[in-house]
Order: structure tokens, then C-alpha cells, then sequence
DNA sequence: AGAGTTCAGTGCGGTGGCGAACATATCGAT
DNA sequence: ATCGATATGTTCGCCACCGCACTGAACTCT
């Protein structure tokens, strides 16, 4: 399979001011990332760090009892390996390819290298790191305080605006296996939405035909997240 | 009311490297930190960071409805501020102190000054960042799986690795607002605990009788937050 | 075409935490 | 010693979500 993405449909890489492009070009890897792949393994040393175009990576925690939850999720606009840079080499989560698509890889040498020597992508990658914070923070309260139905809106925008389009490849039992809940609760919060115009799915795929309609339905989670992303990561960034 | 506790109390502090301790030393500056104040308010600037020694800070978010949920808690092992060097300036959420003691403070520039000049400092506050997000997380994780009676063990036994002795000054109502759960909730969470010899309480005085019995009835999340601080954070650093 | 597998929908009892209202107990100030 | 404020204990109905068991429908493979 030859890549059909350009690195630059990366915003992160999109923003790279040109001497680092220049050195990194030749340094990525293209890489297909496929449905449930595991990008980095809990506790386990990383090799790469991953920049995707277009798949999406949950990040989740699994327990002892095997029940997992999904912590904060990426997708063209950032990257997956961050405790590389930040020090640790690993991270007690798991990193899972939740939506197939495509991505490009820099060794993890190669990253601690640039990181410590240009202070431009040691920035770059800092605040995104910081939006990353509050994605995860933000799950942490909508875990504790709103609805299934709600936190399934926020789920479905903050898939959407990391792909393009309005379409998702996903079954309930993955969305379940993500937002840590059973998968009834998934298809009867599901049912909800399509009762209401919002969205309509059909055995793993979704379609979502009122975006504005889920905006108003998903609790303010959402609003802060994205705002926090544009805050951070604004749109120059990546043009 | 004047310093009585050495900054080096605080772990960070006391893991810096000598030249960047003389530095430092003559920019610090003291503060008492009173229970109920505010280091920071969600989205606004910050002018300083702080080093707890004695005291403990919750960060918080704080939803539209005036519900709460603390995200993480920092004390001698950390600082508030973490996003002044990310790059955002500012964050969503709000720390307040939990646990009355004391601190010690350094103007925002002087921190990032040094974050981007000297190695060593970037390193130190990254890891410790690292470790912070590990909180979060898992408070995540635990947020969406975990009984209010584990929640309960882990939040006590999160406070005692934050301060000396085995008392914390800290009413059932305050709690509450910490976890996110209503006060009745902590009551009866606490009552199990007293019943079982674990803690004894009295009029926002708590005493912990049984601490390993507190490790042995909560969650997982706390061994693995406190696992992975020590990974990142080795006693070695502050010595 | 038929068999097996994957996905989605439904029903039922159980329960943990919610919201609200109220009862008691302890502390501190005058 | 009394009073008000603060902190804790108790009750009751409610509802979202859980766990489980099962049905039905659609796709896939040979």
C-alpha cells in the first residue's frame, strides 16, 4: 500500500518552521495504521513517535478487571508518543488505532534530538502537549458529571473534527470499549440520537447529518477541549 | 507570620542542581497559603509559580452548573503552574488550596527564563509534568469505574504522601467538592471506613489509623499513580 | 444457498449515587 | 451558659447505568 497522505496534512508537521522540515523530510516513515493496531503498549519503551493524517489513536488506560477507559484521543492534529519528550519513555496507557488510516513516523532518537536542540519544535510540541492536558482533564469531569448521551456527542465531535468529512467506520461495542461503558448503554444512547435527526448508523458505520444538533446536545466538555486546541494550536500553525 | 519551613522541603526545589539552586535561592520567595485560596482561576494568566512545602493544592475544574472535580493534587513533590512552561500561559482549570501550609513562590518570567535555558530545569519539570498527567488520567479512569468508597481511600492516601503525619484538616463537605459527589456520599464513605478502624474523624479532623488497610480497600489507581511518580520522580532527586 | 459470525436492539432485576429535607452534635463567641 | 454557626448522621424516592440473557438482523465465507 503506497502512502496516499502528505506528511504536511499533519498540522503539527504542517507547522514546522522550514530548517526543521528540511531535517525531518527524510527522517518519516510512512506508516499504515490499521483498525486496533497498538501504537505503544502500557509501561513499554517507545520506539517512534507517530504523526497521524488520517486515523485516529485513542489513548486509554485498561484495568485489572480488563475494563478500560479511553483518556483523550488523537488525530491529524497532534501526535501519539508524547512521554518520549516529556522525559519518561513510557506511560501506564495504551495507545490503539481507533479509526484505520494513515500516518508518518520519526525514530524516537531522532525526536529527543530535535526536541532538545531546537527550541521552535521543543514549543510546538509543549503546547500541544498542554491541549493534550486539558482533553484528558476534561474526560476526568465529564466521567464524573454528565450523561451517557452527552458524553457520546462529545465522543462522536471530537472523532469528526480529526477526520475529514462526516462519516465514521465504528461499532457501538468500540465506542463502549472507549468511553468505559456497556454496550447496550452505547446502542440505546445511539438510538436517542437517531430518533432525534442526528445521526444515522448502520452496522459500524456512522453518519452524522446534523453536526450542530450534536454540538447542542453534548455537554460544555466539548466547547472547552476544542476551544483550548484553537487557543494552543492556532490555525497559522498549520497553513 | 514568617517562613518556617525550608524550600528544599519541596522535592523540586531540592532535586535542582547546585548552580541553578544559587540562582534561584535569592528569587524565592515565601508564602503561607491559606485553605480556600486561589493559585490560579481557569483561562487567566499566571504571575507566578508555587512550590508547596506544607501544604496541598487541588486543580479543579469547575463546570458551568458551579459542580466541581479535582483532576489532580500537588504538594511537596510538585508546583502549581505547570502550564506557565508548556507555553499556554493560562488553563482551564483552578487550583485552590486544600490543605493550609506553606510555599514558596518565583515570578513567571524568572521560571520561564530558566525553563528554556537551563537543560537540567526543563528536564526536572517535564518529568514531574509527566507524573502529573499520570494523575489525571487515572483520576479519569477511576472517575468512570471505581466505587465512592475506593475513590474515597485513594484521595486519603493521595493527601498523606503530600504532607508529614498521619492528620488531615479537612471537612466531609470539602471532600465532597473535591471528588465531585454529593457530601451525604462522603459521609456514609467515611462512616464504612471509621466502622472498619481505618480512619477516625471528628468536626473536619481526620486521623488514619490503618494505612495499609486504606492501600488494601482502594482501587488500583493509586498504586499506579504512585508508581509511576516514583519512577519518574526517584528519591534521589530530592536529596 | 446455507452456515457461521458480527452487530444491534430489548427486557429485567439490581444498585450506587443523586436531590432534598431533616435531625443531631460539636465548637466558638459573647 | 446560651446561641448561632458549622459539621455530621439519617431517611426516602428516583434514575442512570450495570450485568445478564436473549432475539433478530445483516454481512461473509465457501
Amino acid at each position: 500500500m503506497p502512502p496516499s497522505s502528505d506528511p504536511k496534512a499533519n498540522h503539527l508537521l504542517a507547522a514546522l518552521p522550514a530548517a526543521e522540515w528540511q531535517r525531518w523530510q527524510p527522517q518519516l516513515e510512512w506508516v499504515a495504521m490499521p483498525l486496533g493496531q497498538v501504537m505503544y503498549e502500557s509501561g513499554r519503551p517507545m520506539s517512534h513517535v507517530y504523526f497521524p493524517t488520517t486515523s485516529i489513536v485513542s489513548l486509554l488506560y485498561v484495568m485489572e478487571s480488563g475494563a478500560s477507559a479511553e483518556i483523550a484521543v488523537v488525530g491529524q492534529e497532534g501526535l501519539v508518543g508524547v512521554s518520549l519528550f516529556m522525559g519518561g519513555e513510557s506511560t501506564p496507557s495504551r495507545a490503539v488505532v481507533q479509526s484505520a488510516g494513515e500516518g508518518w513516523r520519526l525514530r524516537a532518537a531522532v525526536l529527543k534530538e530535535e526536541f532538545n536542540n531546537s527550541h521552535p519544535v521543543m514549543h510546538l510540541l509543549l503546547r500541544y502537549t498542554q491541549a493534550l492536558i486539558t482533553q484528558m482533564s476534561q474526560t476526568a469531569v465529564c466521567n464524573r458529571h454528565h450523561s451517557l448521551d452527552q458524553q457520546l456527542c462529545r465522543w462522536l465531535l471530537l472523532s469528526l473534527d480529526r477526520l475529514q468529512g462526516s462519516d465514521l467506520v465504528m461499532t457501538q461495542e468500540l465506542i463502549a470499549n472507549m468511553l468505559g461503558v456497556r454496550r447496550e448503554g452505547v446502542t440505546e444512547a445511539a438510538l436517542n440520537l437517531q430518533k432525534n435527526g442526528l445521526i444515522r448508523y448502520a452496522r459500524g458505520h456512522i453518519t452524522v447529518l446534523d453536526r450542530p444538533g450534536l454540538e447542542a446536545r453534548t455537554c460544555e466538555c466539548y466547547a472547552v477541549v476544542k476551544k483550548e486546541y484553537d487557543r494552543l494550536l492556532p490555525d497559522r500553525l498549520a497553513s
